[in-house]
Order: structure tokens, then sequence, then C-alpha cells
DNA sequence: GTCATGATTTAGCTATGCCTAAATTAGCAC
DNA sequence: GTGCTAATTTAGGCATAGCTAAATCATGAC
């Protein structure tokens, strides 16, 4: 920064990163009205300007959505960055519990300089994940991969393991922890759905009942063995 | 913040507090402008909006420059706690250098939490000074009052300890640190001073030739032996 | 006391980013 | 093809915080 961007144009370029899924699809205006908490017809004045910018940070076609440019994308990508690297750096070294980091990291990520990024990695030791389990990209922006699934949509009686959860709300993230849903633990979804929640081992313990409102939040992939 | 009070009116807070001295005088709308780096013309803009507010925060009165109010003053020292907190941490956890502080404090002073606040104070066991001698306030505000005087008005031949150095310039700071001028060294200014320079006994060193622009950032205090 | 001068304020603009209300458009039903 | 409706954009405002140019005010010299 120094305005290079704002905290506006870097939530905006991080929410059409996300929105966008890994296919990088076109995203709508009101999709990112309902996810920045804006209205749609601000939205349209913001994606206006991020097109008219040189460089321009967007590809947006009126009444088609809007993708990412590549200058864009790398910004949104060290954006993601400086949130993940401040939430492990918070937890580890500051004594934030893992409910907490994420608000903090959400304000900060827009105004560390990339000075304290590498001081924070270096302390950190190049940390792979933050501790929701999303990986943190490189300097360069790579990231790797992954080949995640809501646990919810995961086919019953086959182990997966927990890659990751949602960070977004403090409460659910307690009851996840009180419940051991943390990344890497096993887990196996048990037959005995009903509308409303499943039936999940979690590690060793016991077959536990999870609503579906939780159980949305947590990520899994296959357990390589 | 969410957005109690912004960068700049944290910046003008600071400004009012640092230029109007230990005995709160008034300051002049120019003398704000050239130390924030603004027009005359806008800084009395913003001094009316901060008199207008609810609550105020400062008293101004046209042609006659401008006061802290309680509250404008209660910010502005907890802007300064947040300042020089993370000047501390970030040169004793983060390898900052003791020029490189002052500029990424200056940014994050604005955006961290309470929380954030408080767990740095803790890792550091409630720091007493920044890395350049600057006291840090405590929570509530207070501050120890300090009897300093800048090297250059010290007299000759009586020994005196450097309380303070002045964190505006990387230059002057990386100079100053070559020639072991640091908070708690003791100095004895010798008789020779020429235009332009004085002599000064820097620890058990040889008598050192400074420069006044050097010098003039140098503050100190009787040493009370 | 009057005036000149420098300090300060006012007036009028710009840019960012948000809002509401009023068009407009895309895309589907028929 | 014609409409309808929901999505989207346009138009017009507001607040913050800066700027320049043009007043206006305070004060010291006389
Ligand atoms: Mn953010
Ligand atoms: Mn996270
Ligand atoms: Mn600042
Ligand atoms: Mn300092």
């Amino acid at each position: 920064m120094t305005p290079q961007t704002t905290e506006a144009v870097d939530d905006y370029l991080k929410a059409i990163l996300e929105l966008g899924g890994p296919a990088e699809e076109a995203v709508s205006s009101n999709a990112l009205a309902s996810h920045l908490g804006v209205r749609a017809a601000s939205v349209t004045g913001m994606l206006q300007k991020l097109a008219l910018r040189e460089p321009s940070f967007v590809v947006y076609q009126k009444h088609y959505g809007v993708r990412l440019s590549d200058a864009g994308k790398r910004r949104a990508l060290e954006v993601i960055r400086h949130h993940r690297l401040l939430e492990r750096f918070l937890h580890d070294f500051l004594d934030y519990s893992w409910d907490e980091v994420h608000e903090e990291a959400e304000r900060l990520e827009h105004y560390i300089s990339e000075r304290l990024e590498d001081r924070i990695a270096a302390k950190l030791g190049d940390p792979a994940s933050d501790p929701h389990g999303h990986p943190i990209p490189e300097k360069d922006g790579a990231i790797a991969p992954r080949n995640e699934v809501q646990l919810i949509h995961w086919p019953c009686s086959v182990p997966a393991g927990i890659s990751s959860v949602s960070d977004r709300d403090p409460v659910e993230l307690r009851e996840m922890k009180r419940l051991g849903l943390l990344p890497g633990t096993k887990v196996v979804v048990e037959p005995g759905s009903r509308t409303g929640s499943i039936l999940v081992r979690i590690g060793s313990g016991q077959p536990t009942r999870l609503t579906l409102p939780l159980a949305s939040g947590v990520l899994v992939s296959g357990v390589t063995e």
C-alpha cells in the first residue's frame, strides 16, 4: 500500500477470488454484495473502478459478472497470505484462540508491510497453513490445489481427514474445538442420517451427532493410506 | 475503531498533543499543517470537524489555535501507547532494527484491537519505554512526566544520561547507534563548541564531535547518582 | 489609529466508497 | 415474439479528507 490498494479494494479482490471458486468462474454483483455486506449498486460502482484502473484488477462485463485479472489475482493472494500468516502468528505467539484470530487478521491483513510479512513468516518457520487448516500461499502466490469436500457430502463409512474448517463463526469454532473437529483429525460418517444432522465418529471417540450448519463448515479429503 | 476514529483523526490528535508540549499550549493551524504534511486549509477543515464531533475531541478557537479535550487527549495517549508497544514488539520479537520500527508502527497503531494491545503488552512484560527511550503510557493514559533537555542545551562538563532519541529519521538513528548514542548511556559535553557541532564524551569513550542536527535529536537528563 | 503582512479561514473541487430510488436489461414463460 | 421478473446498472446524495485560490483577520510597525 501507500494506497496502492485500499481496504475496500482488497476485500473485493479476495471476495472475487473466493466466490469464483477453483474454476475461476465469473462472479455476479449480487453474490459480491451479499458476501461483502454492501448493496449491489455499490458493487457495480466499485467494479467499474477496478476495471478502469491501470493496471486493471478485474475483467468486468456489464450484466455478466466479473473475473480477476492477473494483477487482481496476485493482490488477492498476497492479502490472503497476510491474513493466514497473521492468524497463525496471533494463535501461536500471542495466545489468541482459533475463534479470535479471524477478526483481527481481517483488518491487519491490509496494513502490514512486506517486511513484517517476511519477519512473521520467518518467525513461524514458513508455515503451510493457518489454524483452521487453510493453506498459506507462497510469497509468489503459488498455492497447492486441494481436493476438499464438505463433510456433509462425504460418503458413509469411508474414512476421511479433516483438511480445514470454516473460520467465519466464532461460536461454531468453539463448538468444533470442543468436539475435537480439528484439521488433521480422522472422521468417519456413520449411517444414521436424519434431516438436520449426521452421525460422525471423530478420531477414535464414540459417534457424535452434528447439526448440518456445523458439519457443513467442516471440509475433508481422503486419507492417503 | 469500527471507525470511532480514523487514521487521519488519530494523527491530528497525536500531533496536537506533541506540539502542545507539556504545558498543553494551543497549537496553530500552520504548525499542524507542517507537522502533518498537509495544507493549512485542510487543517482548518479537520479542526472544525473535531470540535463539532460528539464527544468533542478538541477546543478550537478560530485564529487562536486548538487544544485537546479530555476525550481527545485520551485517544491521543491510547494511540501513542499502541505506537510504542508496537515499536518495542517489532524490535524485541521480530528483529526490526530501531530505525525500522517507527514507520511500521505509525500505520499499525490505528488498526490493532484492545485485545492485541493487551497481548503484546503481556508478551513484553509491560515495558516502560520504546526502543528510542520514549515512555509508554499506561492503559489508563498515565504517563510519568520527564525532565528532558536537548543535549545541545545541556551545560558543559555536567554528566548527563541519554533519556531518549528522536525516532523520525532512520539515517540519523543508524548513525546514533554506530556512535553509541543509546538511551541509558552516560554523556558529558566537553568544552570545544564550534558553529555546527559539539564535542561529547559518549560512555567511557573518547570525545566525539557531533553535528547539531544529530545532537539535537538526543534528549538527556541529569544522572541521579 | 492606520496599514501592511503573514496567518488563517472560506469557498469550491476532487477522489474514495458507501447509500437509496429509479431506470434498464437479461432471460425465461408463454 | 411479448411480457414479466429478478438482477443489475444509473442517477443523485452523503461523509471523509485532501487541494487551490480567494477572502478575511490579527498583529506589529509606524
Ligand atoms: Mn479485510
Ligand atoms: Mn483462517
Ligand atoms: Mn499514524
Ligand atoms: Mn519511538
